[in-house]
DNA sequence: CCCGAAGTTCGATGATCGTCGAAGTGTTTG
DNA sequence: CAAACACTTCGACGATCATCGAACTTCGGG
């Protein structure tokens, strides 16, 4: 098995660590654009969800989320495409990530 | 009306906001001890909560999640009576609440 | 083969945060 | 009335954070 990206597993995930992920504008509006649009890479995300950001901040946001647990991210040629860890959120969290996505839309999965 | 403590107006909550202030583990603990024991004073929810803090600290937290508009504040005396604002979390962003106090206890409403 | 595109990494900087003790305010109790 | 109680407020402290530009790596296309 060789993966390209580090994730932490789904039983290490922690609430506070979660919100604390959630809890940046700009992070809150990368997972409900995320949500809406599914898999995209980076740049992509940054343009639908209107983020006027460096790309070295960009970057950094995406990597809290990625520790946080949040979302996964798979190597493609020059590209990572990035989804939410859906399964292992609900699993762990049931009822956070819809509920922070918010809108009706949430059924979108 | 005379209140004695101020509290944002329910419209005014900011999902950051409210996820920042729930993102530190005192404060989760507080808001899932405030959740189990129903109303009751700072003393005793850090007493509950097992939280092992000064009182400023404990104080500058309750603050936090009274202007995050997580909790309200009624004074009885010389104590502070402390509630969730169930009503108004679950009206603005419904099932967020019942998520992060996660365990079945949450039906304890 | 080289250049542009896509991201990451590396300081650096200013802002915010969690924590504390000391001092203050108002309340209950002996 | 004085002392104990229940909190809040006020700096102060070290730690973490969001942000940026510059430099670096890796991949894709002419």
């Amino acid at each position: 098995m060789s993966e390209e990206v580090i994730h932490p597993p789904a039983e290490e995930l922690s609430m506070p660590k979660v919100l604390a992920a959630l809890a940046d504008p700009a992070r809150l509006a990368t997972v409900r654009t995320l949500a809406r649009v599914g898999e995209s890479s980076c740049g992509q995300i940054q343009h639908d969800a209107g983020l006027e950001v460096s790309k070295s901040t960009m970057s950094h946001h995406l990597r809290i989320l990625r520790e946080a647990g949040i979302t996964h991210s798979r190597v493609q040629g020059a590209r990572r495409l990035l989804t939410l860890r859906r399964d292992d959120l609900d699993a762990r969290f049931p009822g956070l990530l819809d509920a922070v996505i918010q809108p009706e839309l949430a059924a979108s999965r």
